[in-house]
DNA sequence: TCGATTTTGTTCTCGCGTTCACAAACTCAT
DNA sequence: ATGAGTTTGTGAACGCGAGAACAAAATCGA
């Protein structure tokens, strides 16, 4: 296994078979949205140094990561902004539209029913469901919650693949395992604990106290930074004097 | 000075100075949170594969990152609970209290001015503002909000070094370039903007709807996978009955 | 037509992060 | 006390992604 490990496949072949690296689809989305603010200011062409200053990156990665989904861009022009806005669309798969469940209707769940965010860009939410009997018949979003109970009707009668869980971290594994069980292919999990599922379902974690906490290691970092500074002045200057 | 600084540097020496990889701060909160757990539970000692498989990762991988932060394992036995969660909390920052503004209370702000997850892990939040004068004097979560005009004050009453921005993205850079005039030096960012802040100001960004279209992406391909499966399978019987 | 200019698409190199694999270190039973 | 069994900490290999650099392709002016 040391020098057989070499196999003969191009990028172009990956792609071909649809292999993007996963670092450039999650880029993909902050790419439309700059794509989506230049179209809305009647901007028709822009360059990838223009496009990759709006959405706050490199540009030589940017033409890279265009380049996987194909040849969209002119030499010597720049990209087409509404065209490339829908190739990249068509590659997330925002061109259809995905029903979406919520279960969990707290104060997040509230927030995340009536995110513009969603609407705009190819998800419908189509349910809420909350466990609550006293939440139960409220209207939020336009919507009516449902009970908890529902859960399984819900998701084949709207074909759900994708849902979301905004419950407290105690109930998520539960929610999770009926919610695959039920058909859900993708959860996006803003409970603050690890799902396990079985392979073929994708889970992503949104996890607001664990950004804060990076945020904090740093800030933690730069008054550390700051006294060293200062203690190798104080240093300094005694040793000038002595 | 710059040659007298200047000399091998092992990993020891890194870890001396503080130079833990970014990775691997990402994922001591995740860690923190495990242990928090197994207290909770009354485990007193995990070992790392304990540990690894709570907190949803590689048991090798867990163990590298605890090496950045020391020796705090016992070989043959594995990490004493309670002790290695404070040394995590420590080098996160956390056994300070971290004052937090949260700019923008709409749906979004709501919540998180309510979330439990700061408060329980030497976060506080200390003021809740927005542009709104029909918002302005509502009480939420115990806090009052205030006016937008009183944002440089906050800050500096309260020494707040983090803040939350959760406005629509059109405010989001102006309520940026004010806290970062305040004296703010780590935000957290809800809004679907990139903001382009000054040298030593650290900015996170948390994007409701990214996490969904990455989701979408997969789920899409799960369908096309699907196609093909399908198609094979007919040509195969073709091929057979022919 | 041709050369100058612009900008993409791609190759190459480097560094970081992940994972394997194992020696070192500890416990426990006898 | 000693050997068997566990588990940590880390050196080494490997693969992926970031960024620099450049060749290829398009436009434009003369």
């Amino acid at each position: 296994m040391t020098s057989a490990r070499r196999r003969r496949t191009t990028r172009r072949d990956n792609r071909l078979e649809r292999g993007i690296p996963e670092a450039t689809i999650a880029r993909l989305p902050v790419y439309l949205r700059a794509l989506t603010a230049l179209s809305e200011r009647s901007v028709t062409t822009a360059s990838s140094e223009e496009l990759a200053s709006a959405a706050g990156v490199n540009s030589a990665k940017l033409r890279k990561d265009l380049s996987y989904l194909g040849s969209y861009g002119t030499r010597g022009v720049g990209y087409d902004v509404d065209y490339l806005r829908f190739q990249i669309a068509r590659e997330i798969g925002l061109t259809q539209d995905w029903p979406v469940a919520i279960v969990g209707i707290g104060n997040l769940g509230h927030a995340l029913a009536g995110y513009s965010g969603f609407v705009s860009r190819g998800f419908r939410v189509v349910a809420l469901l909350d466990i609550d009997p006293a939440r139960v018949g409220e209207q939020v979003a336009g919507l009516t919650i449902r009970s908890y109970d529902q859960l399984e009707d819900v998701v084949a009668a709207h074909r759900v693949a994708i849902a979301v869980i905004a419950t407290p971290a105690s109930a998520a594994q539960d929610v999770c395992d009926r919610l695959v069980a039920a058909g859900v292919t993708s959860v996006l999990n803003f409970a603050p604990s690890v799902l396990s599922v079985p392979a073929g379902v994708d889970v992503r974690k949104v996890d607001l106290s664990i950004e804060m906490q990076i945020l904090a290691y740093h800030e933690q970092r730069k008054l550390l930074a700051a006294d060293e500074a200062l203690a190798a002045q104080f240093a300094g200057s005694k040793m000038e004097s002595a």
